[in-house]
RNA sequence: GGGAGUGUGCCCGAGUGGACAAAGGGAGCAGACUGUAAAUCUGCCGGCUUACGCCUUCGGUGGUUCGAAUCCACCCGCUCCCA
């Protein structure tokens, strides 16, 4: 097997802990990566999936990327699909009210998730392993589970800063929560992770299964975790249920245009988290002297388009963007709105090309000067309009539709 | 088990008998400005209605009252303190 040297070592780690916020323990990794190496086997390296929302979106990217790397130097991805914890529910955060999912959802969400990360993942058998957590929580005993419990103490798990900020709060805690971290740390025992990924969030969670491994009498895994990508907004991170997100599965046109839509402050985060542009292209890209902000953000929509359609799709993309927004023309494809001959109200159009929500919503845009035909702004509620095939329905800045009369 | 609080529109949060579809903020939508950036300004922001107005909403159910988000009863959820 062919040694790496020292060198090739260190700049192994180095490119590995790229963009990454905590590692526990670098020399760990070091030690591990040497170890493996050496033995000539493959690292085992976790990644966990919450099966709840199929759609992978930038946000999961950062991690996958990193796993990508992995496999790139050989080492083998094992992706956990948590279908058992989804079962019950992840009462992480926010999202109390999270409904529990059937089987048959679980499996088409972690069906849709696997396409998907196959985008980025190397998806040949001998690199990527998948394992769903049911296959061994599901068949822990209750005294199994009281075990596993009594490796940790309140006080440790009071210490993640989520349950602390929610008993300062003074909100609810339920006791199974305490658990899932303990299910997530007895994912790594059961697959015997050398390494485990994920975003800062999952610190605490990857962390007891360095706890649990010992416990169990394994070599922890080293822990890496990530900076959470900030959704589009730039104020909350990235998700698909906010509603700001980017899914690598959205249409190039879409992708692009919501990455021209981020603020101009989170492009240094989106670069470096989610391209892999040498540091000093983005340097430039970001010196306001050197490249005008938006042509730094579209040089940041191109590069993502690329990565997931292709550099002729970017392309497009990019130029349809210049199209509609810069030079203001009409999208070279629009949805059919089609009416009726002899004429509609400004409203019924509206309504029936579904670009408002409510008859009240339509009166609105109508008044507040949203809506054109041809580029004829019409403001009057009561307006009758007659359009012809060909002509194009404008509401707001970017819903347009085609009218076809029949 | 006992006691004290609390539950409001997408979210946060004011409101403690009528002027409340309910202050304020955030988010969202639209307009101006622009680089679909930020900041700023303006309008909208439960449903129906051009509007007058009507209907549904303030944890749930029932009640008091001419009239309730606001008072009463019971119930449910959550938090804290005591045990």
């Amino acid at each position: 097997m062919a040694k790496l040297t020292d060198k090739e070592l260190t700049g192994h780690v180095n490119a590995l802990a790229q963009g990454c916020e905590g590692l526990y323990t670098r020399d760990e990794l070091t030690e591990r990566l040497r170890q493996a190496d050496e033995d000539g086997r493959q690292l085992r390296v976790k990644i966990g999936m919450d099966p709840t929302a199929p759609d992978i979106h930038l946000g999961h990217t950062v991690s996958l990327r990193k796993l990508r790397h992995f496999q790139d130097l050989g080492h083998r991805a094992v992706l956990i699909i948590g279908d058992y914890t989804a079962r019950i529910g992840d009462p992480s955060g926010a999202n109390k009210t999270r409904p529990m999912l059937s089987e048959e959802q679980i499996k088409s969400n972690a069906e849709t998730y696997l396409e998907q990360a196959g985008l980025i993942l190397d998806t040949s058998p001998e690199k990527l392993e998948v394992r769903r957590n049911g296959e061994w929580l599901s068949k822990l005993s209750f005294a199994e589970v009281l075990q596993l419990a009594a490796q940790m103490t309140v006080a440790q798990m009071m210490e993640r800063d989520t349950f602390e900020k929610r008993y300062e709060a003074g909100e609810p805690i339920g006791v199974h929560e305490f658990l899932y971290p303990l299910m997530q740390g007895y994912d790594s025992v059961c697959i015997e992770a050398d390494v485990e990924l994920g975003g800062t969030d999952q610190t605490f969670n990857n962390l007891v299964g360095r706890t649990l491994q010992s416990a169990a009498g394994q070599p922890p895994q080293i822990v890496m975790v990530f900076p959470l990508l900030p959704g589009l907004d730039g104020i909350e991170k990235m998700s698909k249920s906010k509603g700001n997100y980017v899914g690598i599965t959205d249409k190039p046109d879409d992708m692009f245009g919501k990455i021209m839509s981020i603020p101009d402050e989170l492009m240094e985060s989106y670069f470096t988290l989610l391209t892999d542009l040498p540091s000093e292209r983005i340097r430039t890209l970001l010196d306001t002297e050197q490249t005008h902000p938006r042509d730094a953000k579209a040089a940041l929509a191109k590069t993502i388009v690329q990565t997931y359609h292709s550099a002729a799709d970017a392309e497009r993309a990019e130029q349809e963007f210049q199209r509609i927004f810069s030079r203001r023309q009409t999208p070279s494809e629009m949805p059919d709105v089609r009416i009726a001959n002899g004429g509609v109200s400004i409203m019924e159009l509206v309504i029936s090309a579904g670009f408002a929500k409510s008859r009240g919503d339509a009166r609105r845009l109508v008044q507040q000067g949203a809506v054109s035909i041809d580029g004829e702004k019409i403001t009057d509620i009561e307006a009758t309009v007659t359009p012809e095939t060909d002509q194009v329905l404008k509401v707001g800045k970017r819903r347009f539709g085609r009218i076809v009369v029949g």
